[in-house]
Parts: structure tokens; sequence; C-alpha cells
RNA sequence: GGAGGGAUGUCCGAGUGGUUAAAGGAGACGGGCUGUAAACCCGUUGGCUCUGCCUACGCAGGUUCGAAUCCUGCUCCCUCCA
């Protein structure tokens, strides 16, 4: 359905470009200064959506770049439907993936759900927001599917890049992750969005929920994709699954440390994405990294926090001290297998554990641990600290 | 429904009866250098009661002194034909 045409003020205007500024995608072209002149003329504000999987019970900051443009609109006046995508969850997003994903049960989505919203609230002001569960209306009769499934053809679906590399190469793609995306678009429909966000790789979904508004007789939402932030190898997307990820609950000296490890090449697009503005021109690297940190830390923790995990820091690798907090790990006396120590204090396995303490890897109160004798009195470790690679430490107690 | 191809360690991928815990690469981890960056060098990368033992090449049986490799059945995937 046509909107009318308005006339955008240069305000309007302003907005839409200080809005897109960092984005990939904003499409189709002006279609957001349109909704930003209506939504001022008709004083409803837009219903920007954001779709979430609680497939994993963490957000990360790669979440967070869509979540901060999220806060902006919100700023800007609008509203948020956040979409906990409990429903689609069951299916599992095939975005990005070769394979299928693994279904969680319904216990871990709602648990996952929870905590999500949680920590997505860390970044969206709560009083601007809706949040909406797919299972709502996804539970559709099977005649109401029908009416679904005749809006789109497997071609269109087949467009999108990730079904088209599959299919090309023989792999195996199941009716259920085509359907994926004509659910998340019916969620648009559900919801009669204005706005959705997502990243690049989600294109072709948001794409698609434009076509299904249409074929249901509503006004078209326009699409806002962000790029992809890496993650801590700098390369590929930050996610879970892959272990590369800065989880917005992770503890502040983790937090801080990771942000540390990034490569240098990430900072552009940490700045750009995370925090809306360009490299400081007048940082080193190092300096720039450091403040990268403190500024994520003070957004998920609190300044104090920050300055705290950064002095860490420093005793840590800079100063080669010990941190000031150190988890204890309790032995039994007697004779201490050192393997076995090192495989209860740090999660290693006892072969990894041996081979570690061949390669010089674990040090007693800073000093190295020789790999020859594994058996030493318990005695001999009480109350000291044992330190395997450059960052995992645990203090000994026997009893 | 018919014909053919395939399933190997975290991933990719060699290997078609014996020096195979399984080449090579990626990733990861440890050591060196450093800014917990990059680049580079070295090493490790199934488990354990560790000069040995156990488990492992889709699953279950079988042949053999010996099987990832051969045979049978099953499961799953792909292709072409219908």
């Amino acid at each position: 359905m046509a909107e009318p045409h308005r006339v955008p003020t240069d305000d309007d205007r302003a907005t839409a470009e200080w809005l897109t500024r960092n984005v990939a995608d904003a499409l189709p072209a002006d279609a957001l200064t349109q909704q930003l002149a209506r939504a001022r003329e008709s004083g409803k504000p837009l219903r920007a959506k954001l779709g979430l999987d609680p497939t994993a019970p963490d957000i990360h900051l790669g979440h967070t770049v869509v979540l901060q443009k999220l806060r902006e609109l919100q700023d800007a006046g609008h509203h948020v439907v956040l979409l906990i995508g409990d429903m689609t969850a069951r299916v599992g997003d095939p975005s990005g993936r070769d394979t299928t994903r693994p279904v969680l049960d319904d216990a871990a989505i709602d648990a996952n759900a929870a905590t999500y919203q949680e920590q997505a609230f860390k970044v969206l002001d709560p009083s601007r927001v809706e949040v909406v569960r797919n299972s709502e209306w996804l539970d559709l009769s099977l005649s109401e599917l029908f009416a679904l499934l005749r809006t789109t053809t497997v071609a269109q679906l087949l467009e999108r890049d990730d079904f088209a590399k599959r299919f090309a190469s023989h792999r195996p793609i199941t009716i259920l992750e085509l359907l994926y995306p004509m659910m998340q678009a019916y969620d648009s429909v559900a919801i009669k969005a204005d706005i959705e966000l997502g990243g690049t790789d989600q294109k072709f979904n948001l794409l698609l929920g434009r076509d299904m508004q249409k074929a249901y007789g509503q006004s078209q939402q326009s699409i806002l994709t962000m790029p992809i932030l890496p993650g801590l190898d700098g390369e590929r997307k930050m996610s879970k699954s892959l272990g590369n990820q800065i989880g917005v609950r992770d503890a502040p000296d983790e937090m801080y440390g990771k942000v540390l490890s990034l490569p240098d090449t990430a900072m552009p697009e940490y700045f750009d994405l995370l925090l809306g503005e360009g490299l400081p021109a007048d940082l080193s690297p190092r300096d720039t990294k450091h403040a990268l940190a403190k500024r994520l830390v003070t957004r998920f923790h609190d300044a104090g926090a920050a300055d705290a995990a950064a002095a860490g820091f420093e005793r840590v690798f800079v100063d080669k001290a010990l941190p000031d907090e150190i988890p204890s790990v309790q032995i039994p006396g007697g004779e201490a297998h050192l393997p076995a120590v090192l495989a209860t204090a740090f999660g290693e396995s006892r072969s990894s554990a041996r081979r570690l303490l061949v390669q010089g890897a674990v040090r007693c109160d800073g000093d190295v641990v020789p790999g020859d004798p594994l058996d030493v009195p318990a005695s001999s470790l009480d109350g000291r600290v044992l330190q395997l690679g450059k960052r995992r430490f645990a203090r000994i107690n026997v009893g």
C-alpha cells in the first residue's frame, strides 16, 4: 500500500542521515526520510523491529551493534519492538551456516529468552520497548499456513546467498530452513513493523518482510542493516559458536582483556560500530585499544569497574604480578599428582596438563614447574598460586 | 521407484589390508619476540593409573595373524533418471 508522499523537512533529512551514517544498507533509498516525515506529521512514532533468536543464553557485542542502532532510533523518539523468536528458535536460522542448527528444547529457549531480554535492556531504553514473542502468532492453522506459503516461490528463496551456495554445492537444505525467512517475514506483518534492523546477513530476510507485508496489504517496512562485527580473531563474524565473542555479561577483567587481544585491524570497525565514531586521531594503536576497552567496560559495567579492570590488566600483563582475585582450588593432602591438580584447577585433561608441564607453561609462585617429577607432596603446593600460561591462575589449598 | 557417488580427528582433507593415534592444511593451545596487536620462529594438539595401556576413521556384525582400508546388513547425505 503506497504511503502518501510527505514533504520532509531539513530536520527529517538530518535525522535520517545521522541514523544511517554507519549502516551497511538503508533500503529503499529515502524511505527512512519519508517515514520520519510521516511520523512527525502524524505524531505516531515509528515501530522498529528487531528479532532475536534465543538460541544461546548470552548477548555479545555483535548483537549490540544493532541494539545500539535501535537505541538511536529510540532517542529520536521512536519505538522498539523486540521480538523474541521463541518459535523460530525451534527451526534454527540457517543464515550464514552451511549446516542445520541443533534444535533447542522449550525450557532452554524460555531461559535464553529471559536473559536475552535482560541483557538487551543494557543498551535499550526500557520505557520505549515492546517485547513480544512470535509463538503468539506463528502457531498457524494449516489454512493460514497455506495462505502464507502461497506468497513466495522456491526460486525467490533460493536467491538467498547461503541457500544458493548450498544448493549449488549439493549440500542439504531442509524445507524447514526455507521456511525460516518466511516466518521471520510474517513476523513483520504480525507486528506491523515500520523499520526492521539486522546484520547484513539478514538483508534477504528483511527484504522478504517487505514482500510479505505487501502481500498482506500492509505498508512496507524499510530496512536498516548493520555491518557484521568481527570477533576476537578480527576476521570472522563474532559468534558464540566460533568462540570468538565478547559477551555483554563477561566480567570486567575478561572484557578488558579480550578487547586488548583484538588485532589492530579491527579497531576502526569496533569504533564505528560500537561507539558510532571514528578512531581517535591522537592515540597510538595501543592506547586506542585501551581507550576502547575502558569505554566498553564502562558501558556494560560501570566506570569504577573499568578503572579496576585497567589497573588489573597493568598488574598482570605489564608488571607480571598476580591478579587481585584468584580462584581457590581444594586438593586432598598427601601425594599430589600434578596433572590431576592442573586438571581440577583449570579444566584441562590430565594428558594435556602433562604436555603443558613439559612445555614450561606452568608456574608455581612465579617459578616454572618442571615436567619431570609428576608427583609432589601436596604440602609443597599449599597456599601457593599455580599459573597456567599467561593468564590462568589458581590458589591451591590442601584440605 | 531405478542407477550411481559419499560418510575419516574441532573443521577441511589424504589414506583402499601391516613402520596409522592416522599425511597435509586451518583453527586452537604453549614457549620466544611484543602492545594479551600484527608479522615471524619453535613446539603441542584423543584419553589414561604413561617407556605402557585404552578408545577412535557413520552404526552393527563378519573375513584375517592383522582392517579406516575387504564382505554383509543398517542409518544418513548427494547426484542423475522417473
